[in-house]
DNA sequence: ATAAATTACTTAACCGTTTAAGTAAATAGG
DNA sequence: CCTATTTACTTAAACGGTTAAGTAATTTAT
């Protein structure tokens, strides 16, 4: 059987479809008995709207698409949570979308959205993001568009981070306190706005007690065994560092695993600070001293900010610049020794 | 500036909005040069279809519907970049659901996808799924569906699974060789077919050694605190389980950090083997003997099975049954006492 | 040389909904 | 009582593509 149509509802009734449709959406210009027998009708032979019909005509689609790197990381995964949470609030479609940090995937992406495919875009950048013209472009559409976490400065729309600078800043220091005199920065790019922020963090805090220590780049590629290559050799170093600050939290597997392998002790041995929302990071071994971020409420307040952006014609999202700050978790992988 | 659209390549070129149509669609009935100068202006000026206005016509929306109970959960993320994957090689679109295991919003999101927003749901059913209707709704109009790791025996669809008897068997079993005399089964449900089959392997296992004990059900709500403070009472009382399965992931660190708290030693006290995908299991205190699913793989397989029905028309998704093995990983959370 | 088939288009209907503009009847206002 | 306004609709044109059916011009077949 074919679907309920206005067409169908109009025609058992008696009606145009003009009237139907307004009757749907309980316009004033039809009587309310009227609107009663429409209701009734289209709820008994349910009736559901064909949303590309109303999506061509209205020139809304009420979808929005979510640009990631990743899923299976405990940070994305509960800022789409986040912004799941409004968006079913607002009865808007997600749309999701992973770059798995390519940037030719990341140009696609976007180019599609072009179609008017959605209403408007949250996005993270990728590693590999190298210009931003595929995003001029969609800016150019006049397409909403909200960056969390990883977010490119030189566009003018609103961005919802964390006190990255700071949390470097942060654990850096507090491995200084833990008495950690080599200490290395696990960073995965020298452009990403989260990487560059962290980074600086951790430098000022270096500066700020004289000390100096370079700050270690990974290629992060969907290959693990890389990684993990590249850890060990940096471990397995006569000068190896004793206090690391692990901006993803992919690779602090990476380094306990190392460790254990090579027969370091954490944190006797190296200590270990990681950006991470990993839920287990309480149950490690040791437990895992982190930086945690409000991922939840960072995809939240990126979509309540799309949406508004989305429900108020002169709203401008350009200035807008939410940061919302991170918690240093003090836990077993930064013991002082002794 | 507004959107190009065929109107004005049409316009532009002297043509009609049907020739620029089939020429875009390199249709035969338009000759070589044409189409050249068709796709030369439409790349020039950047056209871009309008995706509502095709799906409308065609009555198909390249957009699939992943509907699941959560996404912060290791199995579904990994669970989600296999679908991505093949949605992604097939030039698809995926729309994400959350149930957060409510019945009324599985409803409510099912509901709307007889509105054709989709061309095919995956699923995977939330804990307090209790009737089926909305999934022969959903059914009648046609919409190919596939249901993974949390499935409806009920309905005749395709079922992407992974062998939970034999792994609530397996992991029984390892517990019982490891010298555990009193097995607990923490689960969430009743009714899922998961842990049914978990818990039938479980109940088969005992059974075979001769040994009873009762499978404890956690109702699980998004509140932990509850989960754990049912967890702990578990482990407080006299005849505390020295062994437990535990058929979701969640509950492990609730199991951990009860047994912490209350001075209880893993694995000499307690021993427990989790169904998890938790990257961290490894490097946990002490590291988790898992039955690790094949996330990514059920993800691939139920997206590669839902693209075979919406691709060929003939192809009939009622026979498919497809189970995916776990593997029992041994950990340091089952060592044999002595 | 003529009928048949092929080529390269055009015309117009259609997908299902929304909405600006029009209209007849009822009501209100002076 | 006659004009202005309001009420409750209808008509028809969008929205932007797709496609069945039609057609004139050219090519092929007999």
């Amino acid at each position: 059987m074919d679907n309920i149509t206005i067409k169908m509802l109009a025609k058992e009734l008696n009606l145009s479809t003009a009237a139907i449709s307004k009757a749907l959406r309980d316009s004033h210009e039809i009587s309310t008995p009227t609107k009663q027998r429409v209701l009734e009708l289209a709820s008994k032979l349910n009736y559901i709207p064909n949303v590309y019909a109303g999506s061509l005509r209205r020139r809304k689609s009420k979808t929005i698409a979510v640009v990631l790197p990743e899923v299976a990381d405990s940070f994305f995964s509960l800022a789409i949570n986040g912004i799941e949470a409004i968006a079913e609030e607002k009865g808007y479609h997600v749309l999701i979308y992973l770059t798995h940090e390519n940037f030719s995937r990341e140009q696609a992406i976007l180019k599609d959205f072009q179609s008017g495919r959605v209403d408007g875009v949250l996005m993270s950048l990728s590693v590999e993001t190298a210009g931003y013209q595929h995003i001029y472009d969609l800016y150019s559409k006049e397409i909403p568009l909200v960056f969390f976490d990883r977010v490119c400065q030189e566009i003018n729309t609103a961005k919802i981070t964390t006190n990255d600078f700071e949390c470097g800043y942060k654990a850096t220091q507090h491995l200084i306190d833990c008495g950690c005199k080599r200490i290395a920065l696990l960073s995965i790019s020298n452009y990403l706005s989260i990487s560059i922020e962290r980074r600086e963090g951790y430098q000022q805090a270096l500066k700020d007690k004289n000390m100096t220590y370079d700050p270690i780049n990974i290629f992060c590629g969907d290959d693990a065994a890389v990684n993990y290559q590249f850890i060990r050799r940096i471990l397995s170093d006569e000068l190896r560092p004793d206090g690391i600050v692990a901006t993803v939290e992919k690779m602090t597997i990476d380094v306990y695993l190392v460790c254990r392998e090579l027969g370091l002790a954490i944190p006797q041995d190296v200590k270990i600070v990681s950006f991470s929302n990993l839920s287990s990071a309480s149950i490690l071994n040791p437990s895992l001293t982190t930086i945690t971020q409000p991922a939840f409420e960072m995809g939240k307040a990126a979509a309540t900010l799309l949406f508004k952006a989305l429900e108020k014609k002169n709203f401008a999202l350009k200035d807008e610049n939410l940061i919302i700050p991170s918690d240093l978790i003090v836990r077993g992988s930064t013991v002082p020794n002794r």
